[in-house]
DNA sequence: TTGTAAGCGTTATCAG
DNA sequence: CTGATAACGCTTACAA
């Protein structure tokens, strides 16, 4: 008996080796009766086929199961069928909308998604265009963030005829000749901090993302034009680093609150970062809105069932997404896309995490556990 | 002055239309003065080719800035040096890790990811083996949940030399024979629970994900294994439908809390249900854990920033992700990968949200003290 | 150590 | 409407 169940390995094991067989154009035409190029003009242009010739072709290919060898037509085509995206992390809430435009437009134009994830590895445009010149992808899509690219590339400042679009992400000037789709951050922040001032707060905080990322920079360059234009005028100590981590925001938080006189409305530069502020806060016994008002920006799936929900800056990811993913196709198609970004609107919505300065508790929508208010923040002046 | 101007246009044009150049292995050779084979040598096995001849290649590959083309390359191979990863959405932040560990494995062995989402279209499993035959890929890795699949595959039950693994994901008993690398999920559930129990909970519900995910149905069956184990017994009433989503699990909340014995305690499936699931007890102006304590699973990146922070069943979200690929890179090789579950470890993280039944409230202080309560590991021959 | 040449599966060109 | 045939760029026996 162990004799035959090694025998049986054996044949199991004989049986995972074997390559899987295939069936070529040339067996289904032998099958037919038919030469090889009617049998891929049946796939690609059956109406050039006659009725009868035609069903013949197909009967063979569905009794033989042939399916097309896509190495093959692509190597032939010259086309990869792939647009590789690049982006910090899959799992961050932010790009699943962005995603699902992208992979919208991909699949009704017959493309594939390759994901390339910066996490690990920096990001290094000349990498991509290399890829692009190997034939290894068709175009690039870059919405890494923080910090698409640590050095300037020879490729990028040289070579326009590399289909690259960014998502979202702003670039340095050095590179601003890349095609972008994106909304315009300075403005979005710049509005943002209006409305807080609006609320008839003063000492607004900002926690930036990555200070290597322009897309966070600009819109700490929003936030900072609307202190000056406003009678306040800027002041450094207000903006703090989060560093596009949650970490770093709970940093950028404590050290906001322990300023002499600690801001009593912070503006993130991204949900996420606002999501670690508010916790922060809340470690503090002080409460969101009625202590400090927090804004985010993004709009991610959780900002509306945080406690409390999240006053943040929408934008039309998925609209993002497929205008980037079309743009990027026209370049692939040899069509000259320029360099211009092309904006997108944003617009802040407004919940619960954002009051007017000094009001009292529970005049907005009281969500659960409210905690001492009174205790630590009397010297609001 | 409108000439020249519509003379550059015309000049730009021709710039972007114009074919990327690309230089091949016959160009290289004949600046080299060598064969296109010795060429071939010179990249895939040097220490076979004199180092002045070498040299002389090397030299000819820098002037032109030839990049070996990957489509012939993987054509001639017959290999597409790509992995299909399916899941439902990019942007649900439990996949970070696994994409972490997938991409960590595909990076070091030289190949690519590419990403096929399941949120538009429902996932079948011929279409990945299809995928597979007709060489879009040299693999597949599903860690779409829920649902993967919604019919039963042909490919599936006869062909087993196509490579796929299941990441996460349990499967139906039909297709049970697919390799899968995973945590226990009846056991966790059925140790997440029994800790409720411990803390002298009587009246636990369940919010379950999606009913056609068999993922989050055994997970369902630990609960009610454990509540079948207590004196108390099983309470279909308990047990309420999160599908998988925010609105949900939002949804199944009211639900439970509008028992005339509402719970003290809930399991959520997954830590998005826990997080929809919290909002609306504060929304009820119930405190967690005070009022009720909140089990999730899974251990996303905002467990333990949530207002409670989180207690929850961790996943070793990047060994799985490792684990799977290197499991899916044995069958690509041929090898017999067997068909058993491989179980990696699973654990309870206890944070603040679940406490001993009636406790009084305010002794939420104890801020930061995490412990670990269980593990278990064990593999199925 | 190097060169010659066959061939991977497909599409495209051009006759018939 | 159909068939023969030449590529596409690369790898790999095999020959020199």
């Amino acid at each position: 008996m162990a004799l035959t169940l090694g025998n049986e390995n054996v044949f199991i094991r004989r049986l995972a080796r074997a390559p899987i067989y295939t069936v070529s154009i040339k067996k289904v035409a032998k099958i037919a009766g038919v030469s090889i190029s009617t049998v891929s003009r049946c796939l690609n242009s059956p109406e050039r086929v006659r009725d009868t010739t035609l069903a013949a072709v197909q009967a063979a290919i569905a009794q033989t199961g042939y399916a097309p060898n896509a190495l093959a037509r692509n190597f032939r085509r010259g086309k990869t069928g792939l647009i590789m995206v690049v982006l910090q992390s899959v799992g961050l809430p932010f790009w699943e909308g962005v995603m699902r435009g992208i992979n919208g437009v991909a699949q009704e134009e017959g493309y594939s998604i390759l994901i390339r994830e910066t996490a690990s590895s920096p990001p290094e445009l000349d990498d991509y265009c290399k890829m692009v010149i190997s034939k290894e992808a068709d175009g690039v899509i870059i919405l890494a963030s923080p910090s698409p690219f640590s050095t300037p590339s020879a490729y990028a400042t040289s070579d326009r005829r590399i289909p690259i679009v960014l998502g979202c992400e702003n670039v340095t000037d050095e590179l601003a000749h890349i095609p972008s789709v994106r909304v315009d951050n300075r403005r979005a922040a710049f509005e943002a901090t209006q409305y807080l001032l609006q609320l008839g707060h003063e000492r607004i905080g900002f926690i930036a993302g990555s200070r290597s990322s322009l897309l966070t920079r600009d819109r700490e360059r929003g936030y900072l034009d609307a202190m000056q234009a406003s009678a306040l005028g800027q002041n450094r100590a207000w903006v703090t680093n989060g560093d596009q981590s949650i970490e770093g925001a709970r940093r950028a938080t404590r050290k906001l609150l322990s300023l002499a006189e600690p801001p009593t409305a912070i503006f993130c530069a991204n949900d996420e970062m606002a999501m670690a502020c508010i916790y922060e806060l809340k470690r503090n016994n002080l409460s969101v809105p009625q202590d400090v008002s927090v804004v985010g920006f993004d709009d991610t799936r959780y900002a509306a069932i945080m406690d409390p929900p999240l006053t943040t800056v929408v934008q039309p990811t998925e609209e993002i997404g497929e205008r980037t993913m079309r743009r990027l196709l026209s370049a692939i198609e040899g069509r000259d896309i320029g360099q211009a970004p092309e904006f997108v609107e944003h617009r802040l919505i407004v919940r619960e995490s954002t009051a007017p300065r000094q009001t009292a508790p529970g005049s907005t929508q009281d969500v659960g556990s409210t905690q001492d208010v009174d205790g630590s923040r009397q010297q609001i002046a």
